[in-house]
DNA sequence: TCGTTTCCTGACCGTATGGTCAAGCGAAAC
DNA sequence: GTTTCGCTTGACCATACGGTCAGGAAACGA
């Protein structure tokens, strides 16, 4: 809550317990939350995952919502990070192509994260439905402008910015978010390292493509 | 709570009491289970969403995750006979057009069918994993295989035939699992008939450009 | 009308959950 | 050496949940 304003500002060793801590607890609450959702993750099941005691749990985090928010939060911040990719581009091919890279590495590196965000937005954004109207509409739009002056100059054909936004989040997070069924149909193994190349490079050409920019 | 509601229609047989509230109760399920997740869900809520009491809600179905399990194969169902719009197309401006608009109309009319399958299959698909290997991956084989036989003739440029089902697989459905951050992001409200005309027009454009068969 | 089957529901139960608390622990500050 | 103060945790609590049950009401077939 409130921190008494530095008695001892040093990064001491109690600063590093409670840094560790709030790591392993936050890495153990995103695995949780992406497997059973917020309503079948309980904390108890988050206090094993992470090795510690319930009450330790309790003790970092005030709330099982606290903790909730905390995750969502953070991956909304990896998502924005990634969205800078698409800046200071020449043209679709760059900028796109670019995006698509960094949303499909996500994809792969945080997939719980994205399933998270998913099953957020899924139900109605109780947490985030500020950032959605506030940060995330003023990137799109800017985005979408920045497309619609792609389409201008002729870099690419005529497409809806907006929709063309929705298939790149669509098709990018498709595959965290549904990673359990690609793997399935993948005759139960998980994408090796050529077939998330393949994907990669399918993915971003069909875009590019779609969008008469290559 | 539950009127006994026999003003002005008596049912005549009683096969026609349990279908009818079968319908009620899984109607009122799917929507529960769409907006709070299967943990979230809890058979109190989907009761008074059903306007029945909690207990003949259980006289109907045995347990909260039979109720759930009839959801998931309705949504299967559904989705499955949308598939069948690829048949019989002699290329894939016909066949995978017609697949992607029926899978529009699907993200239209059933967002919630769409969220519960969606959460389903994120959490690991502990309901749906025999269909999954079954059903799914044989309609799926079966599919790639005519688009490699397009492929073959020439009718599309040579993609990985997968890929491009996941594409239409997540592009479609993302207008139904994130609708709720598409409404936010045009201005708070659902899209319009004329919005949802262009989303349809914009996506089959892209993905029929994308694949090189317009 | 009577007997049987199906439908309906308030009251109830065992369990699991989120959260609290008070007592103990241990490294650093004095 | 003593005090301080954040860290740790087993035990506990109120609540809410999924599910049961007994018994009454309604809908049939005869």
């Amino acid at each position: 809550m409130s921190e008494p304003a530095s008695l001892h500002s040093r990064p001491s060793r109690r600063n590093e317990i409670r840094l560790q801590n709030e790591t392993i607890i936050l890495r153990a609450a995103e695995k949780v939350f992406a497997e059973a959702g917020y309503g079948g993750a309980t904390v108890q099941l988050i206090a094993d995952m992470a090795g510690l005691p319930k009450a330790n749990l309790l003790y970092y985090f005030a709330s099982k919502e606290d903790l909730y928010r905390r995750v969502v939060q953070t991956i909304f911040e990896i998502w924005l990070q990634a969205a800078a990719a698409m800046d200071n581009a020449p043209g679709p091919v760059e900028g796109l192509g670019a995006y698509i890279d960094a949303k499909m590495e996500i994809s792969r590196r945080h997939p719980d994260g994205s399933k998270v965000w998913a099953s957020e937005v899924m139900h109605g954004a109780p947490v985030i439905q500020d950032y959605l109207e506030t940060t995330l509409r003023d990137w799109t739009n800017g985005r979408a402008a920045l497309i619609q002056r792609w389409v201008d100059e002729g870099k690419m054909a005529p497409v809806d910015p907006e929709h063309l936004l929705y298939m790149v989040w669509a098709t990018t997070q498709h595959y965290a978010d549904f990673g359990h069924q690609i793997q399935t149909l993948n005759g139960g193994k998980p994408l090796s390292n050529a077939q998330w190349q393949a994907a990669k490079t399918s993915v971003k050409s069909m875009i590019l493509r779609g969008i008469g920019a290559i």
